[in-house]
Order: structure tokens, then sequence, then C-alpha cells
DNA sequence: GTCTATAGCCTGATAGAC
DNA sequence: GTCTATCAGGCTATAGAC
């Protein structure tokens, strides 16, 4: 009941929530202004009180869906144990991730198709970098004689396909409902590469 | 210089040659009926005498970008060999044929995302179910611990993923443009994976 | 901070001449 | 088989009342 936060709802969080969902399920192009305004309860025209233009809310869009995810990321690898202990901590905590936020996962997949290099460049440094250099000091403990910015992205790979192909999978030989199961995804992985780490000589 | 081939420009294949590159480039909503006619050097209306609408165009254009992809990818399975050598030539021909149809990858993504199950669905049985059975065969000779459909996901996307994140790689720690190398690739795939294929029991 | 109204342009699609 | 002309509606964005 402060006078500044709560009970009033902020209406720019409002629209940045909506705005995540529809341009994550549609993309850039297949949104209007119309459309995210009406699932927020206001008229098209209003939401340009609160940004001056389609391009100006989709960045804020992207920023709000990909804030605090530099630190869920990089916090994953940041678990004491044996390098091999870390990975496999790894690996569960960033399928869990993934699987949570899974709109954020298809927005990054939408940027990098259609993001242009000043928006990748900046998405690289403010959220990817950190995490990311993260993943390597450790893959470069376990497998020094892979390079290891490409062990990292195989690694994200791995575990990033399966959410990826998921729509089509259902329809491929062998494909079951568990396969979306996060702790089966981890767990599979984990098995890929149970020999590779077993052995680091 | 016979009477019906050669000669005579296709238009409807003019048409779904840019078609292709545009939708790639673009996705659906990011591109109009008159952007695909001006890249052609015609007219709007004059595309409607090939196509009854967009839609239809888009369906005919993901028909032309995936036809015979089923037989490239599934040919690249039917090496003889053992197993070892099978998978290894599988990498670095599946590895080759990504990295020569840029335009057929991407807009297998954009399909990932956009698609209907409908499209999805038919996709998935038109093309995807002969390779991707075969590599189920392929890998569940070489780990039989492991899920078929599972594994067979994870290798490619262990491939796919350099592809799709080049974008972005150029901008994180230790991204080389050798890393864009498909040959490069296949080595660092093949080497990942090469303690996991040495003890299959 | 939200509304109505509207400008100006782009969209998919059609009609009909040639 | 391509053109010009056009329609009806959607688009982003702005103006100005409340």
């Amino acid at each position: 009941m402060s006078s500044k936060s709560a009970k009033k709802i902020d209406t720019r969080l409002v629209i940045l929530r909506n705005a995540k969902h529809l341009f994550a399920q549609h993309g850039y192009s297949g949104v209007s202004v119309r459309d995210i305004a009406g699932t927020c309860g206001i008229q098209a025209a209003s939401l340009y009180h609160h940004f001056p233009d389609k391009q100006a809310l989709y960045l804020a869009t992207m920023e709000y869906a990909f804030s605090d995810k530099a630190d869920e990321i990089a916090e994953v690898t940041t678990i004491a144990g044996s390098p091999k202990e870390r990975l496999s901590d790894f690996i569960g905590r960033f399928t869990t991730l993934m699987a949570d936020d899974p709109e954020f996962r298809i927005l990054l997949q939408r940027e990098l198709l259609d993001g242009d290099e000043e928006r990748l460049k900046l998405a690289a440094h403010e959220v990817f970098e950190r995490p990311f250099k993260a993943i390597t000091d450790l893959v470069e403990e376990i497998a020094p004689e892979c390079d290891p910015h490409m062990l990292a992205i195989s690694l994200a790979g791995l575990i990033l396909f399966h959410f990826e192909t998921a729509p089509i999978r259902r329809y491929l030989p062998g494909g079951k409902k568990s396969h979306n199961d996060p702790k089966v995804i981890a767990e599979h992985v984990l098995t890929l590469l149970s020999r590779t780490l077993e052995s680091p000589q």
C-alpha cells in the first residue's frame, strides 16, 4: 500500500509481458501494434505513450525477456565440485532453465534468424559473454584437446536442439512424449558425453 | 533446343527461386507479394497467374526448397563400411550439405518456429522420416545404450547449432572465422564423439 | 494516461485490357 | 502471361479531446 509501488498496475510492464508472448509466437512482422494493445486491453494509440515506436517496443521487450538471463545461466556454472560434477550440474540446470522459459529460447532463435549485427553484438556482450566464458572455462578442464569455443557451442546445441525440434519430433520415428521432459533430455546428454568425460587423459 | 524444354524461362521457377531467397531472409510475414514479384521483374498481379494466393506460393516454395532433400540426406547414410566409418562419413557429408544450402536450413528453422501441425507433419513424413530412420539405425549399432531417437536428434543438433549460432558466435569469446568452416565443424563433432564411439561395449 | 479520429502508406487480391 | 487500375482493409504513427 506504499505510495510508489504495488497496487497500481504498471501498464508498461503489462505491455512488455504481452509483447513477449506475441513476438515469441509470431515474430516481429507477424505482430501488429494493434495486436499487442488488444491483449493489454488498451488502444494502439495508448501504447505510443509508453514507447516511441514499434521498433523501440520490440527492443524493450528483448531487454525485458533477456535481462537477468546472464546471471541465471552464469550461476548454473559456479557450483563447486569436480569438473565432471560441475558439468553434470550445468547440463541439468541449463536444461531446466530452457524448459522453464520457452519464450526466451524462442526469442533467442528468432534473434539469430532476424537480428541485425548491432542487436546480436549487444546480446552477445550483455547477455551471453559471461556465462559463455564460464562454460568454456569448464569444458577446457574436461576436454583440453577440443576447441573450448566449439565445445561450448556443441554442449548448448546438444541441449537446445531437443527443445527446438520438439514440434516435429513427435512425427519422427521413435518420438515419445517423454523426450520433451527436461530431466530425460539432461540424462540423455550426460549419458552421451559420459565416456568423453571419463577419460580426460 | 527441343520444343518443350530449355530456351524459354520458366517464370514459375524464377518466382520460386526468388521466393525461397526472400522467405529465408525475412520470413513469411516479413515478405510481401509485391516484394517477390519485384525481384522477379514482374507485377504482383502477374504472380497470381502462377499461384492462387500467398499461402499457396509459400507452400510451393517450401516444397521446392525441401524436395530432393530427403534423398540427399538419406544418401549420406547409405555408404558401406563399419558403423564408425559410416558415422564419420555421415557427419562430414551432412555438414557439407547444410553448408551448401543455408537457405534450406533457415527455412527449416523458420518452419520449426512458425509451422502449423499439418505442415510439420507433412515435412516429417515426406522429407525427414526416411533419412531420420537411417540415422537412428546407424546410431543404434554404435551406442545401443542410448535412445536412438534422441541420439539422432543430438547428432543433428551438434552439427546444426554451429551454423545456427554463426551470427552471434563471432561476438563470443574465442570465436574465429574458421569455426564456420564445415570441415572444421565436422572434425570437431567427430573428435567430440570419438571416445563415445571407440568402446561400444 | 487513455481515448477517438484520422492521415498516409502498404497489404493481399481481383477485374479486365492487351 | 503480363500489364494497369483498383478495391477493401490493415498497418504504423500522429493530433488533439478528456
